[in-house]
DNA sequence: AAAATTTCACGAAACGTTTCACAATATCAG
DNA sequence: CTGATATTGTGAAACGTTTCGTGAAATTTT
């Protein structure tokens, strides 16, 4: 049934069915109408090929159903991934996602929340980068991996057990001598809490360790300098390494496998998030998965949920280890 | 300046300021406005802190500055490149973009564009998997890679050309026997001239050439049997292959890898996508890059244009190679 | 059978804008 | 100084919903 340009409107519906304006709203509420009245609306709706406008509707009840995400891009794995699990969770919900990508720049983001403010969004999910973001008090809001204080939800990955784990299992895996890889980053995140993890297991399972942070502006070459500096007559001193991303990982196992060094008979390598590299591939390593797919259900339950005295400060949700061939299992795994 | 809950409307800022309301959404607006009164109102606006609401701007203008994309997913690396860019495209014009993950599900792919139409989206960008699509006619749509209609704009890259430049690409290096492998789909979209593309550029360039195509079912092992059937005393029939997608070039290197042949020395490949492996790093493999900015720009353009007559059917744009460290590169390059 | 009660459709008002006909003021010619 | 013209602020109406007080009809009670 083609209708002409202006779209049907449910005064339209109204008067195809005979019905009064409130009755159609009722129908298409689902609220209780008399069966009688309900099939005449529904033929109408049918019949004009009516649909509701949800934005008069968001007018009226002021509420949007739309959800601003914030996030560094779209393209970066384990942000991609999330993008997907978050847009998942608020369709359930009948909600909308409204993505901004802040490529970092603290201005940016500041931006993107007051133009989310202007759009009256029901909530913001903001995984961002700048510690002094002035957010609204009045607006829903939750991160990822950032903690911005006491009043706003942060959700994030167990990232200190995630560290224990990726050290207990080195040591299971037959390691003595291991070391952390990080690339800089002088925020308080909660990402960073993987070093104090893997530290904390290193000592619980009395393996040697080492760690090599970059600072803000060094390049990865620092990482081959850091690593040459540890091999002798082609035996690196370390058997074990933990990346605190896949991505670093991935960079690392390549420039061992130039260095002549085998992965994983020489030195095994884990990584972190879990991510796949071509997108529904094998993992790119062995790694430490984030649970993806929990974080985006916990923001948007805990971002829409209206008990805002119930909201805990700061939840970490459990991670797993996944073998992605960059490590050696042992038969009792 | 910390307000009470009812945000302020332009009412609000009418009275604080004591002008009419038409005043204040002129000031607003930007539209022509005597200085006195202009200043009264933007110290109104700053006083109260004002936003507008843009969903009762929406219901108004019937604009809702919202564009919905329809994607199978956002991990792929194509499309979340996509996606940020088309992200990037839609923001410049102050639009909102409604991201929606198909799964290549047909079905869903419907869903999406009835709820598509019912939240009054000002146009819908594509990227879909069912030939049969039911699509409103009065509502701007335009699709990447698939070809639905006259009526519905098209914007690819343009892979014949993609195709051809691979097979001179592959000449130019000194391949003499090369084959193009790929994934099944009984689908016609526009990423299927790759292979015409390709076998034209073999025919000018006098390469032999052999096509693999894996059929709907298939799994990629099919490629590992095909490749050792032309593989005769560790060599292998062909010096240069094109694979359909990077994901893929990226999946038969490493087979190559585990058959003990070396890339590029013993077979040089080339993929199709050009988008990066972890995000930002390195090309996976030399490929043929897709304009994703250019396309993402087109599209938002072509979807917003309001002369539709002057909407062309289909626009391909042009790629380019890019090294990535699986071909030889000459001098001459 | 009449009164009391319940049920439920009706339609006006309101949400926060934009727009436009109108009125008020300022400008200028004669 | 008057009357015509240009300028610009005013406020009501409209956009498409939801909500809620009103009252008519149906049902139950005595």
């Amino acid at each position: 049934m083609k209708k002409a340009n202006p779209a049907p409107t449910m005064k339209d519906v109204a008067k195809e069915a005979g019905v009064a304006l409130g009755t159609v709203s009722k129908v298409v509420n689902g609220l209780p109408v008399g069966d009688a009245y309900r099939i005449r609306v529904e033929a109408a709706i049918e019949k004009l090929d009516y649909q509701v406008n949800s934005y008069a509707q968001g007018l009226k009840a002021n509420k949007t159903y739309t959800v601003a995400v914030l996030i560094p891009n779209s393209y970066t794995p384990f942000f991609s991934h999330l993008i997907y699990q978050l847009n998942m969770a608020l369709l359930k919900r009948r909600y909308r996602m409204l993505l901004c990508c802040t490529d970092y720049a603290p201005n940016t983001e500041q931006e993107y929340i007051n133009m989310a403010r202007q759009n009256k969004v029901d909530g913001i999910i903001g995984l961002t980068y700048d510690p002094n973001l002035v957010v609204d008090e009045d607006i829903p809001f939750v991160t990822i991996d950032r903690y911005l204080g006491p009043n706003i939800p942060c959700v994030a990955s167990d990232n200190f057990a995630g560290g224990q784990l990726a050290a207990e299992k080195l040591a299971d895996l037959g390691c003595r001598s291991v070391a952390f890889l990080r690339v800089g980053s002088s925020l308080t995140n909660e990402p960073n809490k993987r070093r104090a993890g893997f530290e904390n297991g290193c000592l619980a399972r009395h393996l040697n360790y080492t760690m090599k942070i970059l600072e803000d502006g060094e390049s990865f070459d620092e990482f081959e300098i850091f690593l040459r500096s540890h091999l002798h007559d082609g035996r690196l001193d370390f058997d074990g390494l933990f990346c605190v991303t896949d991505r670093l990982a991935y960079f690392i196992i390549e420039m061992l496998e130039r260095m002549g060094l085998r992965v994983p008979e020489d030195v095994q390598v884990i990584g972190f998030d879990g991510v796949r590299n071509f997108g529904d591939c094998d993992y790119a390593c062995s790694t430490i998965v984030q649970p993806v797919s929990e974080i985006a259900e916990l923001c948007v339950q805990l971002l829409l949920q209206d008990d805002s005295s119930m909201k805990p400060p700061l939840v970490c949700l459990p991670v797993r280890y996944a073998y992605g061939g960059t490590t050696r299992e042992n038969s009792r795994q």
